[in-house]
DNA sequence: TATTGTTATACTCTATAACTATA
DNA sequence: TATAGTTATAGAGTATAACAATA
């Protein structure tokens, strides 16, 4: 069995080094992590939104959105209010230097995500993407049966 | 800008899914981290080799195969001897149980991949390997070039 | 009793480098 | 002085669950 040929592994080694050139931008160059990133592409969606929101627009776990709003905070990016509509519940929104610091990082990602698909036509893109959706739902397959 | 349109991210996400289908097999089954399962899949393409011969045949860093190879030879699964030629240096090599196992798990995991990849076309898959290729040259570029 | 969000804990991974023993 | 491999340590990332406040 050759290692390289297996396609778990290609997909595996090809994200570590896709997430490590995208990540470079945000992290080495803004000192954010990857879960505060998402949380700020999830809260620049709407001008506020509640805590749960941020949970159902990214994959994260609560526990995880906790940790990232609580740095965000501190770092002041991101501020919160109590929801007056719900005792348990808070507001989330981006301050002005966290929506001048996504936008400033938004075209930075993007023309990397351009830069890695640049040697593909537009119909291998459709391709890709739609591949990606099959073998996805297989997966998740896979995962629920055991 | 929408994350789940982003390609990054769509692909952090299936290489994860993807993984953890995979990983079932060895890790929930048969008690075997990523990294062991990797140096055996090395270990097994010849009767024995050296330490580093294991380093090269992976993306692995020396210290991560150090480690696997301490707890496959804690686990009955691998034995290793000096090399007789380098003082510094070890032979290493699967021991009969280690071979067993690597037997055993091969199959399994290679119905995993042909079951992920079961809605892809022999023409899909070509495009797919390809776009991996062009991708994955893109990304170490970027990553050289911060 | 159930839910929102926080905190605690532990385990895995990763990255860096110091260290040993040979060469 | 360099190399093979080990050990130490710290930082992320992940997973589980206990917990306080409110519903």
């Amino acid at each position: 069995m050759d290692l390289d040929q297996f396609f778990p592994y290609q997909l595996a080694r090809l994200a570590e080094q896709v997430s490590l050139a995208t990540a470079q931008v945000y992290q080495t160059r803004f000192a954010l992590g990857r879960d505060e990133w998402r949380v700020m592409a999830a809260l620049a969606q709407a001008s506020e939104m509640k805590t749960s929101d941020v949970l159902g627009r990214t994959t994260m776990e609560k526990m995880q959105v906790s940790r990232a709003l609580a740095k965000l905070e501190r770092d002041g990016l991101v501020e919160r209010s109590p929801d007056p509509e719900d005792g348990r519940a808070y507001l989330v929104r981006l301050r002005p230097p966290g929506l001048a610091l996504y936008r400033k990082i938004v075209p930075m990602v993007q023309a990397r995500e351009e830069y890695l698909l640049s040697d593909l036509s537009e119909a291998e893109r459709k391709v890709l993407s739609a591949a990606f959706a099959k073998v996805g739902e297989r997966a998740r397959q896979l995962i629920r049966h055991g």
